[in-house]
DNA sequence: TATAACTTCCTTTTT
DNA sequence: GGAAGTTATA
């Protein structure tokens, strides 16, 4: 009974979970088997049978989402007091923990401040100012984003600045240039690094710089008796060394990955780990799951077969026991709306035409990168369809947000000087760049941080700057001052938040400066609703078995180190000094009885930094909502519906990327989301970075379909869900199959809403395939559904509704279907269970196989490629005539431009011209403004 | 010092 | 389509 999830294991999985413990063990399988499954059984066995205690156990994740769902599913398994034990978490997460806590044993201070990316990238672009005139004269230049990337991966190999310098010294580069950015990237890495140090920050990379640091002595260690880590073909050269010290002590190591899903390579991810894994640790097992438990066989296959291009790839095998299913889509569009429009149409469609089976929330659209989520979001909003964007990091890019934590940096850590500059003249206190520099060059020169400077200012014993500041400032000290107290009282982050927004008078600063401060205010709220959501759960419970900081000072210093400056002055003026507020004994009180390494708004702060996969979106935030989100953070997760837009060369792989095949393993990995059904797209052309391109099938897909010599990966036709597909599909998803009823009703609603309808005939692009598919339900399904479509003729619909009933030829005639006519045999191939394999002419009954490609309508005849000619001589005629008829091409063109809305139709709502508002990841409303000033929209 | 208005330059992925 | 940076003006 308490076994039972070993149960649900195959033979392959119930091994792995119950491999001995202290033999290292490496499961490498593909997408969709169960690793992350076994995983969290193995920690449960693990657990239960081998009796190891849950907080000897560590397990590495590769996103703190991934950690909430593993603590989620382990919570079924062993209950929640048991996982509540178990450190897990991402390595920078954990490391951030256990620095917190032994802070000294690695020489830093436990209030440290998280550095986030764009701190680092406007730190490093002041420093790259100093270089400005050399690079010039080199006739050189160095963007900061190089920069930052070089340093990151420095610090990824373990490379201190010393080692770059000496290696751009004596390796150099080939040339005498490549020799003066390899010196310079060198120094900058030093600089960043002292001002890091001064600042009392950490970076991403220094949490495991710092992390491998601590973890390299045993003291630090001796509890693990069992290290596992989830994605390792994903773990960089530091991360592994973690890996590796944490598990110094009790060898027992059990990983998962799979070397075709390895996606980071970017960001110094080696998968040589793999190898380097069994050097290291030779008894290292290795077992392979082959059965894909997720994605019907022909999506499986379209995933393998685009995969297996890299030759440099080790094959292996996977099957599934599913059922084919559909065959994955693959649509041309002529623009990007087309695209966004046809993908939230076909969702739509699906949902109806599975009588609800499938909800929103189980349709996912992956993109290469984020900035293409635009038309998609606003096609989806003019369908009606509600989205969540998973990119939860952007929320902490806001002014109003930044401003907000940069005042909380500064509560608990006063020598981060980022937070000092940002928000000392927020709101206005008529200190400016001059004052501001001013400032900043006094306290340098008296060894004080700005912040401890400018106290002593306002205590007035030490001397004004030139523009006098102490009046301007004395509000300013006073609610940091009052904030400081209050966070070491160990109060609520959402309750410090509340108090500072009133003590700075935020709400009246937005008021005065932002046009759009109603959302902004907004936003501040969700992030107290974020604050206080997320503080219940933050502790550093994990560590609670391990003794406290043997290092005497300690303790000492995480509770005199806000005060660390007054002390200096101590020494400097020779006068005990009494703090204002009594914050001193305040402090004093607490050393006594808070033992633990955090405040509540320390723990805060570092959540905010650290997830900024967001993820979960929350209790309200993913529910009943369609998610957008990129093919990277889709990682490790499974949608029924997969849409892929923008499958063009350029973004798959995207221009600029460095190594072709971690490009198409991205693909991949995103095709391997789907379970049930799955749509690749492209167009002809895509705005990218404000210019119009031409863009064309992204090789990864082409090759598969030139490879193939009767095209039945991909289908270009949408797939028609007839009762057999959709018991498939419930059978997979483990759900109800709807009642035929529903599906019928649901349909013609669906029919009855779609304000496009008398576009389709003419627009003769893929909204008329969803037309078609839909209808041809509709015709097979019964003639009761024709009844009820006339049923709900209402005058608005007549025109729609009559050209549906008499405009059945027309319909198919106009049909684009071929849309992307791959090969003739993919329409003409033999039949399968799958019924968009099914020629057109199957489809639709008394079809007269009378096709209009769609290239033709949007291509000059001379661009067409060879492959298409044959049928284009075939279909000529046709598209002649449908011209006649109504002229597809004008139409269609004019009518695109106004974005399907011409007047004397039925119009969809205009579009709002506001800031776009979009529900991010954790469900907080946001503009679509970020961080700088607000511009109004253009008329 | 603060703000408004203008120009320039881009494309990415995330802990 | 923006963000970041620069310049002009009160
Ligand atoms: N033995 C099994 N029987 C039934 N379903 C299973 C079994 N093993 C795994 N599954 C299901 O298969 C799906 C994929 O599992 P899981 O996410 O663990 O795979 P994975 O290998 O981690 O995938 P990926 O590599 O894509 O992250 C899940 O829905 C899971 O419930």
């Amino acid at each position: 009974m308490e076994d039972e999830y070993l149960q649900r294991l195959n033979a392959e999985q119930l091994k792995a979970v119950q491999h001995p413990h202290d033999v290292p063990l490496q499961i490498l399988a593909g997408p969709g088997s169960g690793k992350t499954k076994v995983l969290t059984s193995r920690i449960a066995y693990l657990i239960l049978h081998e009796h190891i205690q849950p907080q000897s156990i560590c397990a590495v994740t590769f996103t703190n989402k991934a950690a909430r769902e593993m603590k989620e599913r382990l919570t079924k398994l062993i209950g929640k007091s048991k996982v509540e034990e178990v450190k897990m978490g991402t390595f920078h997460a954990l490391c951030a923990l256990f620095l917190r806590r032994y802070p000294t044993r690695v020489g830093v201070k436990n209030n440290f401040t998280v550095c986030d990316a764009d701190e680092s990238k406007s730190i490093l672009k002041r420093l790259l100012n100093s270089y400005k005139d050399c690079l010039e004269d080199n006739h050189l230049s160095l963007d900061v984003r190089n920069v930052m990337s070089m340093i990151s991966k420095a610090k990824s190999r373990g490379q201190s600045p010393h080692d770059l310098a000496t290696r751009a010294k004596h390796f150099g580069g080939h040339t005498p240039t490549e020799n003066v950015i390899d010196r310079i990237i060198a120094e900058l890495y030093e600089s960043y690094e002292k001002f890091l140090r001064e600042n009392n920050s950490l970076d991403f990379d220094d949490l495991l710089v710092y992390g491998v640091k601590l973890f390299s002595q045993q003291q630090t260690t001796n509890w693990c008796r069992h290290v596992l880590v989830d994605e390792f073909q994903d773990t960089n050269t530091l991360q592994y060394e973690l890996m590796r010290h944490i598990a110094s002590s009790s060898r027992c190591v059990t990983i998962v990955g799979d070397p075709d899903q390895s996606i980071y390579g970017w960001r110094s991810a080696e998968v040589a780990n793999l190898a380097k894994m069994k050097l290291d640790f030779p008894a290292t097992v290795q077992i392979y799951l082959e059965q894909n438990y997720r994605s019907t066989a022909s999506i499986l296959r379209a995933s393998m077969t685009i995969v297996s291009q890299d030759q440099t790839r080790i094959p292996k095998t996977l099957h599934t026991s599913h059922p084919d299913g559909c065959i994955p889509v693959l649509r041309r569009f002529p623009s990007e709306q087309d695209e966004a429009t046809c993908i939230a149409r076909e969702i739509k469609r699906l949902s109806a035409s599975s009588g609800g089976m499938l909800g929103w929330e189980d349709f996912v659209i992956l993109l290469r990168m984020n900035s293409l989520s635009r038309s998609l979001e606003s096609a989806l909003r003019k369908e009606g369809i509600p989205c969540r964007v998973l990119k939860g990091q952007k929320f902490f890019e806001r002014l109003e947000i930044k401003d907000l934590l940069a005042y909380l940096q500064l509560v608990d850590n006063p020598e981060f000087v980022p937070a000092f500059e940002r928000v000392i003249n927020v709101p206005a206190r008529g200190i400016g760049d001059k004052t501001l520099g001013e400032i900043l060059r006094a306290a340098h020169a008296k060894q004080l941080s700005p912040l401890a400077f400018i106290e002593r200012i306002h205590d007035g014993r030490v001397p004004d700057v030139k523009p006098p500041v102490k009046r301007k400032i004395a509000s300013f000290v006073k609610a940091i001052r009052e904030l400081r107290v209050t966070a070491r009282q160990g109060t609520m982050p959402a309750d410090i938040i509340r108090k500072l927004i009133i003590l700075v008078e935020y709400e009246d600063h937005l008021k005065r400066t932002q046009p759009d401060a109603d959302t902004r205010w907004e936003n501040v709220m969700e992030l107290i609703n974020f604050a206080s959501e997320v503080q219940t759960e933050l502790n550093d419970y994990p560590l609670q078995d391990l003794p406290d900081e043997t290092t005497p000072t300690g303790d000492k210093d995480w509770d005199d180190m806000p005060d660390e400056t007054e002390v200096a002055e101590l020494d400097e003026e020779g006068i005990v000094e009494v703090k204002p507020n009594n914050s001193k004994t305040t402090a004093a009180q607490m050393a006594d009885t808070n033992l633990e390494a955090s405040t509540p708004l320390r723990l805060f702060l570092q959540a905010s930094l650290l997830s900024g996969d967001s993820g979960d979106g929350g209790e309200e935030g993913g529910k009943e909502k369609v998610t957008i989100s990129t093919c990277h953070s889709a990682k490790g997760l499974e949608w029924p519906v997969v849409f892929i837009p923008a499958v063009e060369e350029g973004t798959f792989p995207f221009a600029l990327s460095e190594d072709a095949n971690e490009e198409r393993r991205l693909l991949f990995v995103a095709c391997t989301r789907a379970q049930s059904l799955l749509y690749l797209s492209h167009c002809n052309k895509r705005l990218i970075a404000g210019k119009q391109m031409d863009r064309r099938l992204s090789t990864f897909v082409k090759a598969v379909i030139e490879d193939t010599p009767v095209c039945d990966i991909f289908a270009e036709e949408t797939p028609e869900l007839d009762r057999a597909h959709l018991e498939q599909m419930a059978a997979i998803l483990g759900r109800q199959t709807p009642n035929q009823d529903v599906v019928v009703q649901k349909l013609a609603e669906f029919y009855s809403t779609d304000r496009y309808h008398k576009f389709m005939p003419t627009s003769g692009n893929a909204l008329s395939t969803t037309f078609v598919a839909a209808d041809a339900v509709y015709r097979t399904d019964t003639d009761k559904a024709i009844q009820q479509r006339q049923v709900l003729n209402k005058p608005s619909n007549n025109q729609v509704l009559s050209k549906v009933t008499h405009g059945r030829q027309s319909t198919q005639q106009y049909s684009g279907r071929s849309l992307v006519r791959m090969k003739p045999t993919a329409v003409s191939g033999p039949h399968h269970d799958t019924s968009n394999r099914r020629p057109v002419a199957a489809l639709c009954p008394g079809h007269s196989k009378q096709l209009l490609p769609l290239q033709q309508v949007f291509q000059p005849a001379n661009e067409q490629s060879p492959r298409y000619s044959s049928l284009a001589a075939l279909t000529r005629g046709h598209l002649h005539d449908a011209s006649n008829a109504e002229d597809p091409r004008g139409t269609f063109l004019s009518s695109s431009k106004q974005g399907f809305d011409s007047p004397g139709t039925a119009a969809p709502p205009p579009a709002p011209s506001v800031p776009i508002k979009r529900r991010l990841g954790m469900g907080r409303m946001v503009t679509g403004y970020a961080n700088k000033k607000f511009r109004p929209p253009q008329s």
